[in-house]
DNA sequence: TTTTTTGTTGCAATCGTTTGCGTTGACGAT
DNA sequence: ATCGTCAACGCAAACGATTGCAACAAAAAA
């Protein structure tokens, strides 16, 4: 009584035909004649008639799912870039299976093995914080297991990777606020380990260097969570012990880039006036707090769709991964608002 | 050479035994001796056997998957009941596979379509808000499919529901409002096909009644979308073109309240000072815009776990469906922030 | 020694579908 | 009458795992 059951042997039964023929008939396979054909397809219709797609995975040792890996679902970012990996995904006939490690590395490896023995087609990851060692990955990647890598992208060869620009997007950030004439510019810089923090502390440094100032390295602070409160708390330090009093900041995300604001403002300093203020990532409420964030945004939704492109390329062998030896780079734009306009 | 591919049968060739020696060793079954199970579960390690799962799921018509539909994943709310949803999911050994219908009927028939052709072993799901016709739902549900559904739940017979406290949450909203000294409150509804917009409608209403205060037809409109620009542009009109000038506001969702917030500012009004905003949702932005939103905070994580609770209860029949009989409704908490209070 | 019991293991079917190959019968050609 | 051709279809194995039943040996009971 159960849905979808009625299977290519109750049609066969039904007109007293072999399940094979039922299964050619279906797929309009030759050496069947037209009449069987319709009749297959009338009694299909009438019953209902489903494929049982875990059949066919078994007959074919492919799921037609890819399965992702993500730190957190509940991140603006993030959730934008599943959303442009669903959407590929289901134009192009693929589930879509989802799993997140909260940035626990045991959990990425275990949420690996489980898809593994679902026969996941191909992987799409963005690997935890807590991850160094990524031999789970290097094995796969030797089987030749398809696998694309996004935002955080590990530096082992013949990876294939989509990222977002950081170190420009990092570098126009600050040479704007440069511009607008902030001299002392500090930056909350993201987690060590991941490439994306190195890459837009690269760009800001070489920003500053660029324009022919200093880089003082008391004014780079590392926040680990990233979150509003460690961006209050380091900011307060940093006006209330630093050596250097910062008059402008750029941040590595926008969530700590509302804290140091937070700070700022109940230090007793005016945004923009006399100090501004950058962020990285454009999340929604940039543009409705007070004064609006300038942030640097990233294309979330292009960059799920664009990893996935490449994965099913790869998984149906459209793309050749050894064709591919740089990571993908899509570009960043940089918002100005209210929060870095003197 | 492709990965996981140690199967049963490898095992068995390399101990000289049957496949079903070792499908039992390996699972302890008695009437096995020790010594074979020991060998069995070596090979087994050194060849990193992995079951297959898809194999599994034939033979048992069970995949341990179960699909959710929703309308979007970029949303605060969803992303937070979607985490709920995973962890209960993972924790008690199932995968989650995921379809956004992006509030499209069609997408929503479809995504059910393919999902059960993959033997999902349940569904939870919060319909689109181009759902009228439910009969896709009540098919399955007749056959026993489980089904959960969370936060839009549909007005059928037998659909076991998770909803929050919507028109607890918006009575109290409202009632704060009222206490606070605010007497003509306007509404910002949303999509009058959702019983949620028409509770949390309600909830405002009798609120309003129940302190003596008339209910204005003109005071209450409709925001299909919920967007920010929606919200400040029916509010502006409102202030305008309307014949009643409202000295608050409670809006159905939170971006909708930040419109409204944005429109009383550019028209001069202080808030709280001559005007109160409650929103709902509790969406990260609240706390850090200025002034920092109140707002109706919804159990989202929770609602996440408690519907896959159910689910997997009724799948593994712990749970009779027939002995629920009312949704399940989980409470919410009102967030006074400074918007509010005068 | 014969029979029964017990402990281990294998055979084969099953889940739903696909597919290489064999079979069947009709028909035309010789 | 015999052969070859061809269209239309069925058989059976395969994918990987599970499981009822049968089989077989050795050990215990008769």
């Amino acid at each position: 009584m159960k849905i979808g059951q009625a299977t290519i042997k109750d049609i066969a039964q039904e007109l007293n035909v072999s399940a094979s023929t039922v299964s050619r008939a279906l797929k309009d396979y030759p050496g069947i004649s037209d009449e069987t054909k319709r009749k297959v397809k009338e009694v299909a219709k009438k019953l209902n008639y489903r494929p049982n797609a875990i059949a066919l995975s078994l007959r074919k040792s492919r799921s037609f799912t890819i399965g992702v890996i993500i730190p957190e679902v509940v991140h603006f970012f993030f959730s934008t870039v599943i959303s442009g990996i669903e959407e590929v995904a289901s134009s192009r006939g693929y589930n879509v299976i989802l799993s997140q490690t909260n940035e626990s590395f045991a959990r990425e490896k275990s949420s690996i093995d489980t898809m593994l023995s679902n026969q996941i087609d191909g992987f799409l990851v963005s690997f935890s914080k807590g991850t160094t060692d990524f031999e789970h990955f290097t094995k796969l990647l030797d089987y030749g297991y398809p696998i694309v890598f996004f935002d955080r992208i590990p530096e082992i060869p013949n990876a294939i990777s989509v990222m977002v620009d950081d170190y420009r997007g990092a570098y126009n950030a600050t040479s704007h606020l440069i511009s607008q004439g902030y001299t002392k510019i500090a930056h909350l810089a993201g987690p060590s380990n991941l490439s994306i923090s190195k890459e837009r502390e690269k760009g800001y440094r070489d920003a500053l260097t660029n324009h022919g100032m200093k880089v003082h390295p008391e004014l780079i602070i590392e926040c680990a969570y990233g979150t509003n409160d460690e961006g209050f708390k380091v900011t307060e330090d940093l006006l209330k012990n630093g050596k250097i009093k910062p008059d402008a900041l750029f941040a590595n995300n926008d969530m700590a880039a509302v804290g140091a604001m937070l700070a700022f403002k109940s230090m007793g300093f005016k945004i923009p006036e006399e100090v501004g203020i950058v962020g990285f990532s454009n999340w929604q409420f940039c543009a409705i707090i007070e004064p609006s964030l300038s942030s640097v945004s990233q294309p979330g939704f292009k960059m799920g769709e664009t990893a996935t492109q490449m994965l099913l390329d790869m998984i149906e062998q459209k793309l050749d991964p050894a064709s591919i030896t740089a990571p993908i780079v899509l570009e960043t734009e940089l918002l100005v608002r209210k929060s870095s306009v003197k």
